[in-house]
DNA sequence: CTTGACCCTGTAGTCGGGTACGGGGTGGTA
DNA sequence: TACCACCCCGTACCCGACTACAGGGTCAAG
């Protein structure tokens, strides 16, 4: 088995034939040599590259960023490891902030269910920083 | 202190201008009345709404679910209540695989910390395994 | 030799939440 | 009366990551 179409990579890194396009157009992905109709011919390693994309992905990483790891060599571990943990602590960033909302949400809710306020739903009224004036 | 312009409220609220006319668009805030020039007469408790609206954004409310919370009136406690537990789900659902990410990172950093792979970057070769279907 | 699945290009649309701009009118102050 | 900040409208643009479509060409099976 040597090269692939589009169709035939799309499907086994389960992504669609558009999308392998679109990395291509982002530089994610080499332009594939062509056949003599202009047919993308895909070399061994491809899939993987796509896998890469698709992992990198999962971890939180953006596209840019993704495109950033590839271009760096093998041996520029001490880039990736800033990246990745750069990325970390995005991560618990985005971890506290959600966190923070969960918990006034649950303490809204909470009081809903204590029956606080008879009238008037005591989350809606948290909301409005003022009593009413609608 | 009767009606107010829209770069009044805005100031007060901590928003632009543009902002206040993009939410009127989106049936967040009513189509103020105007003078005979066609300024917006923003009625008093125009600035509570907008309050309400910053702060339920804060809370991972979209521009639509705020508009449905809008659109509840002070008895609807109940829709409201499902709507914030709903929220709450859908939060801690992203935390969660936030969670898994950093982990996953956090592993790959120690992996390159602790010299693993001495030649080429654990953290690119981790990457390039084959991930496991999901 | 025809059918149908696949491939090509280029452009445009999607979603959310705004932001920017151009070309004009208005309101209060000096 | 001049000045400038503010207001009006409509439209277009931004980000990221695709996704869709139109209008073709190609390849392999029947």
């Amino acid at each position: 088995m040597s090269t692939q179409t589009i169709g035939q990579v799309a499907k086994q890194v389960g992504i669609g034939v558009e999308t392998v396009r679109f990395y291509e157009r982002q530089g994610l992905i080499e332009d594939p040599p062509r056949t003599s109709s202009g047919y993308r011919q895909y070399p061994p390693g491809t899939v993987e590259r796509l896998h890469f994309i698709r992992r990198a992905k999962e971890l939180g990483f953006s596209l840019a960023e993704i495109g950033e790891l590839l271009g760096l060599g093998g041996d520029a571990c001490t880039e990736v490891r800033a990246l990745a943990s750069a990325k970390v602590s995005d991560i618990e960033q985005r971890i506290a902030d959600l966190k923070a909302m969960a918990t006034v949400l649950r303490h809204l809710v909470a009081s809903c269910d204590a029956g606080i306020g008879e009238e008037g739903c005591p989350i809606l009224e948290s909301l409005r920083e003022t009593p009413d004036a609608r």
